[in-house]
DNA sequence: TATATTGTTACACC
DNA sequence: TGGTGTAACAATAT
């Protein structure tokens, strides 16, 4: 599933492959993904150009020539496939010049495309309230540690998952942050000592920066916009090995619910 | 058919 | 009231 650092390569890649491309035309094969009706949406996006694309948190934004944003969530399965195949599970296709497209697949149907209005950005990301991004130089240990007295009595797992805490980390990075720190998920944010505090600060911020350089993990279906998948898979300590051995005392890594969500990690070595 | 998957949200509770 | 936790929802494969 696209976290943070998915999503950043994603972002990473198209910069390179459509930025100041001109859409020519667009197909919607699922009008569940979009928020107009499809000729609505064609008309509002065919002739556009691509200006500039970001991310916050686990979206992305397109800016677009004609003053309008297009905000892409991949949620749980949705991929960005430049000049992918067009079969199973395509949702819509973006065409390009010279017959380049971008296809738009999501197997389970989470995900969107939205175009807004720019003048309307703001006042979009005021509801989502998103919490800072976790590379960014504003998310330093001071306010971290703000953050988390702020929300004393919650578990940190969930914490760590609620894009208004933090933005951009999923059950993958969270579990694997924790693990990190030696911090068991079920702990509440207000019993971390101070050293456990850092600790988690400096992993969080590790892990997301070597999961992007390694283009992100490939556990579910996530591919990146050439339909390669990801490196970090190898490098995941606890997310996915339940059962397994683990890699820093004699335990095992153990699964639980916390929330309805699973949580991986070691109780032997997560305390 | 029941279940599992996760991000998001609606809602109940203290 | 607001913070917290739980359940429901989206769609699909197994």
């Amino acid at each position: 599933m696209p976290e943070l650092p998915e999503v950043e390569t994603i972002k990473n890649d198209l910069l390179r492959k459509i930025r100041g491309k001109k859409i020519k035309d667009v197909k919607i094969l699922d009008p569940k993904v979009v928020n107009f009706k499809t000729a609505e949406f064609k008309k509002n996006i065919i002739g556009a150009s691509i200006k500039d694309i970001r991310r916050r948190a686990k979206l992305l934004i397109i800016n677009l020539s004609t003053g309008q944003i297009l905000l892409i969530h991949l949620k749980l399965t949705g991929q960005l496939i430049y000049n992918g195949s067009d079969e199973k599970y395509a949702r819509a296709i973006f065409y390009f010049a010279n017959k380049n497209k971008l296809v738009f697949k999501d197997f389970r149907r989470f995900g969107y495309l939205k175009i807004i209005p720019i003048k309307n950005l703001d006042k979009y990301f005021e509801k989502e309230k998103f919490g800072p991004e976790p590379l960014s130089k504003e998310f330093n240990l001071e306010l971290f540690e703000k953050l988390l007295k702020k929300r004393a009595k919650a578990k940190i797992k969930p914490l760590l998952l609620d894009q208004k805490f933090i933005a951009g980390i999923g059950n993958i990075y969270a579990d694997e942050s924790l693990f990190y720190a030696r911090i068991s998920p079920l702990r509440t944010a207000g019993s971390l000592k101070k050293e456990e505090v850092t600790k988690l600060y400096n992993g969080i911020r590790k892990i997301l920066k070597l999961a992007t350089q390694k283009r992100g993990s490939s556990v579910d279906n996530y591919l990146d916009t050439s339909g390669k998948k990801g490196n970090y898979v190898p490098l995941l300590k606890v997310y996915g090995r339940e059962g397994e051995k683990c890699f820093r005392c004699k335990g095992k890594v153990k699964r639980i619910k916390i929330g309805g969500r699973s949580a991986s990690f070691c109780p032997v070595c997560q305390k």
